[in-house]
Formats: structure tokens, C-alpha cells, sequence
DNA sequence: CCAGACGTTGTT
DNA sequence: GTCTGG
DNA sequence: CCAGACGTTGTT
DNA sequence: GTCTGG
């Protein structure tokens, strides 16, 4: 199948779901155990994507003592868009009917790995991002096997981010605009 | 063995 | 469908 | 992060 | 007191 670019639902719901609802805790996926985790080997086999993004937030914890954590907005230093690493799944809605074109639901997690040197002062786990010279690897629908699935991950080099500091605001999923990933200081 | 889970982060 | 926990 | 547990083996 | 589960 060629590829295809598509909006997905966040929430990865395994193809034996009985409920949507199980999609919501399966917002992320960690790197080290994709290929062990019932819902989410099958995919981590055949069903892998990139989830294209300009940046991603992280907080930072206070020093010391008490205070709020601090928000960093997290882009490549050139302004390229980012590419993380991410599985899909189809699952068949038992509430819609054959002829329903709705009756498969496409979702998606994202894939985290442990967050080093450069981000480790930051946060310990960040979205695994894909360098460009990765892309046609990771997609290729060739690879199945899930050893080499790993082995693939495992080579996919450190990103080197510029941390942005900006405002509290982002912590509310109430709040979305572009102040959000504004500078501050 | 069988029943129940099946997942991750830790921000407001 | 497959793994984990009791 | 916070609440609750804190243990083992696995057959008719 | 420390680990586990949610």
C-alpha cells in the first residue's frame, strides 16, 4: 500500500477492543517494550507512521523546594519540522453498520523514548523522533520483522532541540493559540 | 490454571 | 488475540 | 503522582 | 520504609 498522509484519532484502540474508550490510555507507547506489548506488537509490525509536528512541550521541575514546573516548547534549531515515531491500528466500530463508511476507526500512538544529555536537564522521556534519513526505513511496509524493528529504533540518534521557555498557559488543555509557544524572558 | 488486563506520564 | 497476575 | 500493598506455586 | 498499580 503507497503511503498516506491522514488524520488519525490520538489514542491507539487495539483491533480486540470491545470499547473506543480503550484508545485513551494508549496515547503513548514506549520504544523499549513495543515489540513485547500485546497492543502494540501487531502494529509495531505492520502499521507504522510519522507523526509530523513543528514541536512538543516539556516541563521542567523546580530546582528546589517548591514553585510551578516550567514549560518548554521544544523545536529543531533550523525550524524543519519534527517526525516522531508512531504505530497505528484499525478497528472495526461494532456500532456502525456495513454499509457505514465510518465503521473503521484509524488511530494512532506515539512512540516515547528515554530523553538524553541534551533534554535529560528537562524532562526524562520525550517523543522518539525520526531523522529524515530514517523516514523511508521506518515506513517500509518490507519490514516486519520485530527484532529488526527495534534494531532500527535503536540506531535513531539523539535530536538536538532548542528548548523554548514559555508561559504556564500550555498546561491547560482549556488554553490553544499561537501565544502559547511564544518566547518568554 | 483461569480471569482479567492489555498503557504512559507525572503539565493546569 | 495475547500476556500477566493471582 | 499518590494510594495501597508489601507473598508463592500453578494439578483434577 | 519501599515498591507497585492505577
Amino acid at each position: 500500500m503507497a503511503r498516506q498522509l491522514r488524520t488519525l484519532n490520538w489514542g491507539l484502540v487495539p483491533s480486540w477492543a470491545k470499547d473506543i474508550k480503550t484508545g485513551a490510555r494508549m496515547i503513548n507507547a514506549r520504544f523499549e517494550t513495543i515489540t513485547d506489548k500485546p497492543s502494540f506488537r501487531r502494529a509495531a509490525s505492520r502499521r507504522r507512521l510519522i507523526v509530523p509536528m513543528d514541536g512538543y512541550y516539556e516541563w521542567q521541575a523546580p530546582e528546589s523546594g517548591e514553585g510551578r514546573k516550567q514549560p518548554y516548547y521544544l523545536t529543531d534549531p533550523d525550524g524543519a519540522p519534527l517526525a516522531a515515531a508512531g504505530l497505528y491500528e484499525l478497528w472495526r466500530d461494532p456500532s456502525k453498520g456495513d454499509e457505514d463508511a465510518d465503521r473503521w476507526l484509524w488511530s494512532l500512538t506515539v512512540i516515547t523514548t528515554n530523553a538524553t544529555d541534551t533534554l535529560g536537564h528537562i524532562h526524562d522521556r520525550s517523543p522518539l523522533l525520526l531523522p529524515a534519513d530514517f523516514w523511508d526505513a521506518w515506513l517500509d511496509p518490507e519490514l516486519t520483522d520485530t527484532e529488526e524493528v527495534d534494531a532500527l529504533l535503536a540506531k535513531v540518534p539523539e535530536p538536538h532541540l532548542t528548548p523554548i521557555k514559555v508561559g504556564v498557559a500550555v498546561g491547560n488543555v482549556q488554553n490553544d493559540s499561537p501565544d502559547l509557544v511564544r518566547p518568554i524572558d
